[in-house]
RNA sequence: GACCCCUUCGUCUAGCCAGGUCCAGGACGUCAGGUUUUCAUCCUGAAAACACGGGUUCGAAUCCCGUAGGGGUCGCCA
């Protein structure tokens, strides 16, 4: 029964921190993923009424009705703050009965990619994010109108031309929308010269609104691109946002916009457009996005009105920033590692052609590598071949960089949630279902948040300690799936379950055991001894060490059985007989077959390496650190 | 620069709307001890904040005004 008292997760007591109970909703758990329902977090504790505390969001109502949504662009990979955005989106339609609605808004033709449009579909489904309506993240092409979900559809704003169009008519129609023939160079000519003058930089539209019928067919005759505009309202705008309270924006601080862009740009409606429209086409009730967009809102609005469609509520949540206080973006991989690169070729300044070796290392032309160095570019290609070669390990950003890292998905859930809500008192440790439960607005804060990776790191980490184990196991080996497949297929039958049950005490990360045990994964004659440990646990008081490992060996090779509580129990009795402490046999045994000081509790260790390997490394062991003469 | 938003321990925050119970509570991190065959845990304890200045009040972290600082926006990006 050893291996049992050994396995149990490390946390037997009742944490110190208090776990929010398991929430009634969380009864139906079909909708979660295995590791995502209720019971992985168990340990009861109060949650305070939810005292709703003071907040300016008085000001605007939470509509009855929550139809809510997701709408990111596809031009990169899922940010950690748009996670955060869509599970605040989520909470609150779930919560109300309302629908969540997943909208692509793919209207910058250049920069989208299916490729991110996938990526995104797979990390909010990761997350336990489900949307009524959307594409399908399963689907062989999302794009394919016959797999989106929901009757508003299509989902991808690049499938909804003729919508934007029939709004754009609308506002000409009302005199809301002009054509404007200025082109960038002389936008930005005439606000560097207002600029220089000291006047505002604001969009004149006086020429382009005094152009006749006669004028215009003139420009267009020549081929001569223009942008439609939409005319700005003069008068103040105010809106209610249920974050912040009432914002006033004043007139003169107003422009006419682009509503729609150029046929040289690609032609089509811009993000304002496109956003406002298919927000009222869809019936969205509440537009809770980063705050960011505070300034669009007032022009969002002016559209909404001049459209005559029903303004939204708005929720403008504060932004997730770096621990140093910079903006969190996919540049900070780069930044990383230009700084280890930096550090690297400082350090040895006399090895080698310096970054030429870099770059042959990392199989990439010096060129770059140096133009990346000197940080005139910021290639995430490069920066990750690179990672490798200067052994820096790249900074999470993105919600696959934490999937990478080996975060379990709900806790990623319950770390954003915290980053910018609380449910008030003592209470940090929740599930996805005590989100929905307790998520509200009136709890948002006004502040922008620094991402604390620490202390994300140590919510996996007890969040893991807490699991039973199988769930453990499945959640390993789904990682190990994704990530680590050639580990994976090293570890046949239950071995990986022999496997898991001794990693799972100790990691905090499904990755940390394909770290870890890197001693497994290597042969025999492969294991590098590492000096300190052999100088302190083999050599040091004439040999002891080395001794206990000639006199081991004969002990073990007479073990019949070689299974972990077997050997633990053999190892114990051999200490026991020569009137040793555990570990001055433990640790020169655990020197022996993994080269180092660190391994499971060593019945699990020699059970998991195999009778003959422990054997063998033992003899080698012995030769290669025999006592220098 | 203009406009807008924000401001409690290093970080995330509770407390603020309904001022006293707050010489400000929790979490992560840090530090000091302890347990443990290594690692990872675990246990005990400590240091650590109301940005500043005015007001209102018997009394202000809490209400008002100002200052400073931080952030966002100012694209045919979203």
């Amino acid at each position: 029964m050893l291996r049992a008292e050994r396995t149990i997760p490390r946390r037997e007591q009742v944490p110190r921190h208090k776990v929010a109970e398991p929430s009634r909703l969380a009864q139906n758990g079909d909708r979660y993923p295995p590791y995502n329902r209720p019971g992985t977090v168990t340990h009861p504790a109060p949650v305070p009424p939810a005292g709703p505390r003071y907040n300016p969001a008085m000001a605007g109502k939470l509509p009855e009705t929550i139809i809510a949504r997701f709408a990111p662009s596809p031009t990169g990979s899922l940010h950690v703050g748009g996670a955060r955005t869509a599970l605040y989106n989520w909470a609150l339609a779930r919560q109300r009965g309302g629908r969540f609605i997943l909208r692509i808004e793919d209207t910058d033709v250049r920069r989208s990619t299916p490729e991110a449009t996938r990526g995104i579909l797979r990390d909010l489904a990761w997350l336990g994010i489900d949307w009524d309506e959307g594409p399908d993240a399963d689907a062989a092409d999302p794009h394919d109108l016959a797999t989106q979900r929901g009757g508003r559809g299509p989902y991808f704003q690049s499938q909804r031309q003729t919508l934007y169009r029939e709004h754009l008519q609308k506002l000409i129609d009302t005199g809301r929308a002009y054509k404007c023939f200025k082109t960038p160079a002389e936008l930005d000519a005439q606000r560097r010269q207002a600029r220089t003058e000291g006047r505002p930089e604001k969009y004149d539209p006086t020429e382009s609104l005094n152009l006749s019928r006669e004028q215009i067919a003139a420009l267009e005759a020549e081929g001569r691109p223009y942008v439609y505009r939409f005319r700005m309202p003069d008068t103040d705008i105010t809106i209610a946002d249920l974050v912040l309270g009432e914002v006033t924006i004043r007139a003169e601080e107003l422009e006419d916009f682009i509503i729609f862009k150029s046929s040289e740009a690609g032609g089509g409606p811009t993000f304002h457009f496109a956003n406002v429209v298919d927000d009222a086409a869809m019936g969205v009730t509440l537009v809770l996005r980063a705050q960011e967009h505070l300034m669009n809102t007032p022009r969002h609005a002016a559209l909404f009105d001049a459209l005559d469609l029903a303004r939204p509520a708005w929720a403008h949540v504060p932004l997730i920033f770096n621990p140093d206080g910079s903006k969190m973006s996919k540049r900070d991989k780069a930044k990383a590692v230009r700084a280890a690169a930096k550090k690297r070729l400082d350090a040895e300044p006399a090895r080698g052609p310096g970054p030429a070796a870099l770059a042959e290392a990392a199989g990439q032309p010096t060129a770059r590598v140096e133009a990346f160095i000197r940080g005139e570019s910021d290639d995430l290609d490069t920066a990750v071949a690179l990672a490798g070669c200067v052994e820096v390990k790249l900074p999470e950003i993105d919600v696959a960089d934490f999937r990478a890292s080996g975060y379990l998905p709900q806790v990623l859930c319950n770390y954003l949630a915290l980053l910018g809500w609380n449910p008030g008192g003592d209470v940090e440790r929740f599930d996805t279902a005590f989100i929905i439960e307790h998520f509200g607005i009136e709890r948002i804060g006004r502040s922008n948040a620094r991402f604390d990776r620490d202390k994300l790191f140590r919510f996996n980490a007890d969040t893991i300690a807490a699991m039973a184990f199988e769930p453990f196991r499945d959640a390993l080996r789904a990682h190990f799936e994704a990530y680590r497949p050639q580990l994976l297929a090293k570890l046949d039958g239950n071995r990986f379950d022999l496997f898991a049950r001794a990693y799972h005490p100790r990691s905090r990360t499904l990755d940390e055991p394909a770290e870890l045990a890197r001693f497994l994964f290597i042969e025999d004659e492969q294991v590098q001894y590492d000096p300190k440990a052999v100088a302190k646990v083999l050599r040091r008081n004439d040999g002891e060490g080395l001794s206990v490992l000639r006199r081991l060996e004969a002990a073990l090779s007479g073990c019949d059985d070689w299974s972990s509580a077997a050997l633990e129990a053999c190892v114990a009795a051999f200490a026991k007989e020569h009137g040793l402490g555990m570990g001055k046999v433990a640790q020169p045994l655990r020197v022996a077959v993994t080269g180092t000081t660190v391994s499971p509790g060593i019945g699990d260790t020699l059970e998991l390496l195999g009778r003959e390997s422990t054997l063998t490394r033992l003899r080698h062991c012995q030769s290669a650190c025999a006592q220098p003469a």
